[in-house]
DNA sequence: CTAAGATTCAAACAATCGTTTGACACTCGC
DNA sequence: GCGAGTGTCAAACGATTGTTTGAATCTTAG
């Protein structure tokens, strides 16, 4: 938008504390880049906007990432890595441990996200940046993600499969497809929303299980 | 993305038989925008995508809309004041209708949408377009449809609450966000999702069954 | 028919986009 | 000390962005 008055050109705030030596080139760009996606979306936060939250030289995203479609996928990268390692132990963990519930399997998936919105630095905005990449249908993307995580998204289906014998396979992965929408939406919120007279953990734990249950009663309804 | 290749200046294909003088150079933008918000994002997709989709002038969508902007508000205004005034009319008559069920409250809220993504021409997209903008937060939009529609949510609520008195109003509120973002996701699939044996009238029918019997299960849980 | 208004049009506006370049500074092993 | 690699930097690249302009064309009332 060429004309009108105040321009975004300013500072950006609210990125975090990326400037310091303590971090490389590298991850402050990974940082400023995963909160201004959230903010403005892949398309609508420019590569100036975030070299310039993470006090970093214009041309080092292209030196260090070769494009911004490899940043995006850089910045997806270095949290589902960990993320899906740690969902997938938690549902081997579920697994073995006694008998597999829909309750177990759906904390195992929601928990460690959850985990992220909390008190990690950027790790909030991240979840949001997900619930973005549900939205956009964008093609690259998903295939990025199918290639990368799809075999975190088959274990769970077929956990759900044991506990759902009822459901047919269309059936199963149509509510699998609902839910999996729903709690990366919801999770998004669990950095917005407050509460009063508890602390943002007693608050998370408590939605955490709340939006279980929730999910639960949906899968077995009928 | 100056270099590489292949650019997307190329017909923009699929958008739609907008091109006859059926309909009004209004009418031909505003639906080329919505398919093109749907597949793109609002920052995505470009006002020379839409007019070329459209077969109409650049300089006609700020002859006739002023800005980017406000035509993202048209495209909403002229999709939503129809399809929250059938919302509200649906509520009336559950209420009238015998006792009030989360069923019945629930249809109401997802039906008319659901006939939006069905014969008409581009409410597909419209959906789809409505859970980009769950999904961004962005702040201006927000505002724009908590002035114009903020009312019809608000009768909604006020129906869940009689139906879980229950739940306090925090507790209400934090579900319907989720059953609400929920079902805008699932809709927006709505048009994507094939089945076998079964006209897509048909799938659409079964589909609203279960997935308000999936979020009234979750709204009744514990 | 004609003057006035409403649209459409090609062309240009300045701003911003992602990307590239070449000079400059740095850290190493030798 | 010296050259090789590794980053950083300001500056520019062409392409594309939303918006504006002024003339051309259409529509419509007097």
């Amino acid at each position: 938008m060429p004309t009108g008055g105040l321009h975004a050109q300013e500072h950006e705030s609210g990125v975090g504390i990326l400037s310091p030596e303590l971090f490389s080139t590298k991850q402050r760009i990974l940082g400023a880049a995963e909160v201004l996606f959230a903010r403005h979306g892949f398309a609508g936060a420019s590569l100036r906007q975030v070299t310039s939250a993470a006090h970093v030289n214009l041309a080092a995203v292209n030196y260090h990432f070769g494009s911004k479609e490899n940043l995006i996928n850089e910045v997806f990268r270095r949290r589902l890595d960990e993320l899906n390692a740690q969902r997938l132990q938690a549902l081997s963990a579920a697994r073995t441990r006694s008998s597999l519930t829909l309750e177990s399997v759906l904390a195992a998936f929601v928990r460690p996200a959850l985990a992220l919105s909390g008190d990690d630095h950027g790790g909030a905005a991240f979840v949001r940046v997900l619930a973005r990449a549900y939205a956009e249908h964008n093609e690259r993307l998903r295939q990025f993600l199918h290639d990368h995580y799809g075999h975190v998204l088959r274990q769970f289906a077929s956990a759900f499969g044991e506990l759902l014998p009822h459901l047919d396979k269309q059936e199963l992965y149509w509510r699998l497809d609902i839910v999996s929408g729903a709690l990366t939406y919801a999770m998004a919120d669990f950095g917005v929303i407050k509460r009063r007279g508890v602390t943002p953990e007693q608050h998370r734990d408590i939605a955490v299980d709340h939006l279980i249950k929730f999910a639960a009663a949906g899968l077995r309804a009928e």
